[in-house]
DNA sequence: GAAGTAATGTTTACACCGTAAGCGTGGAGC
DNA sequence: GCTCCACGCTTACGGTGTAAACATTACTTC
């Protein structure tokens, strides 16, 4: 009976399910819930033999970066012929959607240091940015227009998504037990903030809490790409 | 002879003395690079000695962000009397202060996970966004507006800074040693990538590598405010 | 089929990390 | 002089990433 025919599975392992074990790890539990052994655990191996298929933690983050960018990639290829403004909407969207399936992965794309210092993220691989500026040009953008372009557009997205992954991650992810803090001993550490002297944040509360983020993202999208627009025609 | 007299000086361990230190460590060698270990060493103490001032790393790096903060909220609220468009101007140019002269630990305002839910970095403290939010409304804001204008902030804040530092910080920080990478070995572990099949990218990489985050956020803030000031007068 | 070889998982080990718990000591207040 | 306690130290435990040597399995080549 070969290895494969066990009825409990032993799926091989390989670079590909490595990582997109990892990612699923990440997806549940965060990043810095991910270690070597716990994902050897969960693939019923050594922490050791991962190292077959990843040269270390640091590329296997690499790695779920990575994956999380192949679909973009292609959609993005696809949709390169576009008029410029449908065109730098799907991308938008494209990469909205990493943010919103992956809230707890999406900080790695957005933070993690790029291959070169002129990528910036989360726009981080060459081809994409290669397909971003190619097709800005071949609509009509100057060549600093089109790297303008990618600026601003790094920064919005960035910026919107990071926060909006953020507080989604809040919500399912941090599994912080209660911290019982028995002790009144050292300053600053209430847990719960204090809401004296801050009488428009309480008032505001509510208001504050409302979750908009898909509203502010088509708005602030809209605003960046009539910018762009302007910018275009002057 | 008492301790204090001594001329190689042992400037006697404090809250303020612990995270002020961690500041100038993390300025040097990044967040990743402070252990409670190496932070004792450079105070000559114990790594334990430090628990007696603080609760732990995380509220070590809490007490950080909490430091860098403290400038600005003074600044803030001696600017909260300015008209909105001044103010604003005012706080941008204040995170941007503490961004580009802390781009090591700029990452951790940006990232860390607030207090509360409804605080959103790097605005990420109660006392500040109070001030923020009464002076807006203070201005002729309504609620809705005003709470807006601090998720717009926010977010433009957010992207265009965490980028800023990011690029500031690799050019000082990381002190990565070369990775000999002797082997041909596990596929996509290049560091230097390849521009081949990126003719856009090469061609326009001496465009891409300039840094513009001056103009960039001076443009981008203009931009924003045009955007708030023609919402407010709708 | 036998023998050699490459691929892949395991074992062991090391240096480092955060931090809980208990100990020692020196100086302040009485 | 005595007490007490703030503060720093020591020790210890369980966790981390990963280098190196080893075991095993599978596959090629005769």
């Amino acid at each position: 009976m070969s290895s494969s025919s066990k009825s409990t599975a032993a799926p091989k392992l390989s670079r590909e399910l490595v990582i997109r074990s990892a990612l699923e790890m990440i997806d549940s539990v965060g990043a810095q819930g991910l270690s070597m052994r716990s994902l050897g655990q969960r693939l019923n191996v050594e922490a050791m033999s991962l190292y077959r298929h990843v040269h270390g933690r640091e590329d296997l983050l690499e790695g779920v970066v990575a994956l999380l960018m192949t679909d973009l990639t292609a959609t993005l290829k696809q949709e390169s012929g576009e008029h410029w403004q449908p065109f730098l909407q799907a991308v938008a969207h494209g990469v909205r959607r990493i943010a919103t399936e992956h809230p707890l992965a999406f900080p790695l794309v957005a933070t993690r240091h790029p291959a070169a210092p002129w990528l910036r993220p989360p726009l981080r691989s060459v081809e994409v940015v290669n397909t971003f500026l190619s097709a800005l040009i071949e609509q009509g953008f100057t060549d600093a227009q089109a790297v303008d372009a990618y600026r601003s557009f790094s920064s919005f997205l960035l910026g919107q998504l990071l926060l909006e992954s953020a507080i989604r991650g809040a919500q399912t992810g941090p599994v912080e037990e209660p911290l019982d803090e028995g002790d009144a001993d050292l300053p600053s550490r209430d847990g719960n903030v204090t809401l004296d002297d801050a009488p428009e944040v309480e008032r505001l509360r509510e208001l504050l809490s409302e979750d908009r983020s898909h509203e502010e993202f088509e708005v602030s999208l809209e605003a960046l790409l009539d910018r762009l627009d302007h910018q275009l025609s002057q």
